[in-house]
DNA sequence: GTCGTGTCTTTTGTATTCAATCTTTGATAA
DNA sequence: TTATCAAAGATTGAATACAAAAGACACGAC
């Protein structure tokens, strides 16, 4: 009774909303390249639905950021240029700050064993070949502090930010020698946690932002 | 949707865009309220145009924070809680000090000027009864220094968080005996901005900023 | 009274159609 | 060869049409 519920609440999501994930994660996972064009008709023949909430997704998508339209030329996957990295970045390093220290004044107990459960589970990937998985456990980790953040306008404002250099970022984890570094700033940010000491969480923050700068960088320089 | 809603045609721009300015205009100057349902026929025949671009321009509202849809029940203008607000004021504080450290190093003579103009006029604004015109003044203000900042996607989100909270403040701008007090605090980031002092700088717009809260939280609490 | 139940109306969701505009192609002339 | 331009095709923009769901309301059973 509840599974058939649940059923149709997933039913009752409407295509768009469908199709806007679907293209999201294709962008996200670079199925869908920077730059490639978003054609109406062809989206909705490979999707099997029409253009109507094919139109709808784009416009979504457009304000995530993650697509451009030029009128009446259509749609494109949003590229970033160094300079956007460098604008993202900056904005995200004072997001990340504030994030953080909400997240250390308001973390609950939950959310702190919630927390060192993602770092295992990061740790874990780690040792695997599977980058999705890293790249996931990662992004779990850290959507765990966001949440602990209790601002949920916040937590929207850098999900869409780093949505938008995501994509950049597969190169950066796939180089398995950074993988020692990324889980000792994992730890240090928990002990900062344990120790509730700010500053110091700001510090890591700050750096383990600034460690895949030049990472992103190059991965952008690539896309021609 | 009290108001009679006129579409400004510019010739070149799609009509969802065109529609998109007038929701937005109308939703931010409060002739759409908060709450308001948005219906699709209701607006399209308003307009004098269909429901697709009424719908696309309801998606863009959508990301934008200024409707919010349930599906198959329809948008309506978004309401914001108090906890929505002081969780867009704790994001907005963090921006607007990224916002004045970066306009602060960056800012041109050019733009120095133009904000000392944008000074004048919103003094000028503040001696006439024309609130609307004083709060476009004080906008088109702070606007020159998230301009300064030459960091466009720190500026849209700046944008983004303002005008989720711009509907509400109309009350505080309303009320002349608060005119003085704007006009020193203008008058001091205008010399932050011409001595280079980042510090003063931050303390006067978190200063600025914070003055704003009760207004607007009166404001927020009459939305029935 | 109130709780369902079925019908009618309103509204949203999606597909389809028609119109406008852009792109491509290919022929022609300099 | 290259530049230009017109026609054809492809693509987007907007309106209309049709389908499905939600809401309103009357009616009857309990």
């Amino acid at each position: 009774m509840t599974e058939n519920l649940t059923l149709q609440m997933d039913e009752y999501l409407p295509l768009r909303d469908v199709v806007f994930n679907t293209l999201r994660e294709a962008i996200l996972k670079g199925e869908l390249k920077p730059g490639e064009r978003l054609m109406e008709m062809h989206l909705a023949n490979r999707l099997g639905v029409s253009r109507t909430p094919i139109r709808e997704a784009i416009r979504m998508l457009e304000q995530e950021g993650l697509a451009v339209t030029i009128p009446r030329k259509g749609a494109q996957v949003a590229k970033m240029t160094e300079k956007d990295l460098q604008d993202v970045l900056e904005v995200r390093d004072a997001l990340d700050e504030l994030a953080v220290t909400c997240a250390c004044r308001r973390m609950t107990n939950e959310q702190f064993v919630e927390l060192k459960e993602a770092m295992k589970a990061f740790e874990d990937a780690t040792r695997t070949d599977d980058v999705r998985k890293i790249v996931e456990t990662d992004e779990a980790f850290h959507d765990v502090i966001y949440h602990a953040a209790a601002n949920p306008k916040l937590e929207n404002i850098i999900n869409s930010a780093r949505e938008q250099m995501y994509r950049y970022r597969y190169e950066y984890v796939k180089n398995p020698s950074v993988y020692a570094q990324l889980i000792a700033e994992h730890k240090s940010i928990i002990e900062g946690f344990d120790k509730r000491d700010e500053e110091a969480l700001k510090a890591i923050m700050h750096t383990h932002l600034s460690n895949q700068i030049n990472a992103v960088r190059n991965s952008i320089r690539e896309q021609v």
